[in-house]
DNA sequence: CCTACCGATCGGTAGG
DNA sequence: CCTACCGATCGGTAGG
């Protein structure tokens, strides 16, 4: 494991993408989100994916591989859109509407790994924990960095910016707790609530 | 259980209030903060209090009944403060305001039991879990109307009442997963910040 | 409050 | 991908 992540080139043993894992997955982040990872067995995931518990693991090496690579997965996309964020030339109150936005559209789009990422990462093992953890501090500097940049033009009032971004992140968080896509709020009347909410919040 | 709950008036069977009660709730609220219900032991937990696990059976019935004595506890304390708090003949506003200080009061106060009551409550069984919910669901309408009369008169910016309400309590609670007493920002900072974002972000 | 212990269930492996 | 199974550990009880 320590080998494969210092040296990509030699593939970790044997297990590779399928269809096959990709379900394993998804049913996983729905168990995960339902009971947590703790709480969360092997052979409940396996009936729900319509196989036997020893079958798991021709697709997972274990348990917490599965937890890894949700988080992982996640991590990515947030990393991903985060990067294309700053790759525009933008106002910081522009940046942190379009951050808005584009993280409702993840939430909602991946509901269930996106509350499985932020509330059972801690059971990760020590290795991928801190890994994660250090792409999540990463990813947090990047906002207060919006948010300091915007202090300072003079654009968004003067703040602890610190607090600002972990309001602001929980506030968008938790929406996959709530929100039901069938008889609930639409997405776009969600987007505009809590962009004014935070915009206005935050504007000088 | 059901009985006790209708009747209060018949104590429920043999345990009763003590401070070696007390300390075992108190740890186990630390306990499940850490590492979540599911994944804490009751061998652990003894190992903290200092008894063996056996021993912690004179004190609380089942591990679910530390869960729901927490959960409870502190929705009772949410509870007595929303009751004062309605009792007061303030603005809505001026409710908003203090009803965000005296979270951040208890969650400062409290900070393990309310990550846990948060972030815990799924795991106690059906009966206090739908009990719990009903709880919790009450609340979050007295804030729900709150919000509502302050469209009403115009002092708060129409919006989607049931947004608002979700994340200002997300801002809320997730304030004891990221605060360390000792090393950071002063409570009157915190609370200053809160308070302008969220006023400041519902306004009209 | 402890020693001794129980049935159930867990994540995971062997072998085909 | 399944049958068969393992060692470990879980929440909880009996009896003193």
């Amino acid at each position: 494991m320590l080998v494969w992540y210092i040296c990509p080139m030699v593939a970790p043993p044997k297990i590779k993408h399928s269809k096959r894992r990709d379900e394993i997955l998804r049913m996983a982040a729905q168990l995960f989100k339902e009971k947590g990872f703790a709480a969360s067995t092997m052979r409940v995931l396996a009936d729900r994916v319509g196989l036997e518990a020893a079958s798991l693991y021709n697709h997972i090496r274990s348990k917490e591989d599965i937890l890894a690579a949700i988080c992982f997965g996640m991590a990515e996309r947030y990393d991903a859109m985060m990067a294309d964020l700053q790759r525009e030339d933008i106002s910081p109150i522009e940046q942190i509407k379009r951050l808005i936005s584009n993280h409702i559209d993840l939430a909602l789009q991946y509901p269930n790994e996106t509350i499985v990422m932020d509330s059972e990462w801690s059971h990760m093992q020590r290795e991928d924990r801190q890994r994660y953890r250090a792409l999540i501090s990463r990813y947090e500097s990047q906002i207060i960095n919006m948010l300091n940049t915007g202090m300072d033009n003079g654009s968004i009032a003067l703040a602890h910016p610190r607090i600002l971004m972990y309001s602001m992140l929980s506030s968008l968080k938790w929406l996959g707790a709530w929100y039901h896509p069938k008889r609930e709020i639409p997405k776009e009347e969600i987007n505009k609530t809590i962009q004014d909410l935070i915009i206005m919040g935050i504007s000088q």
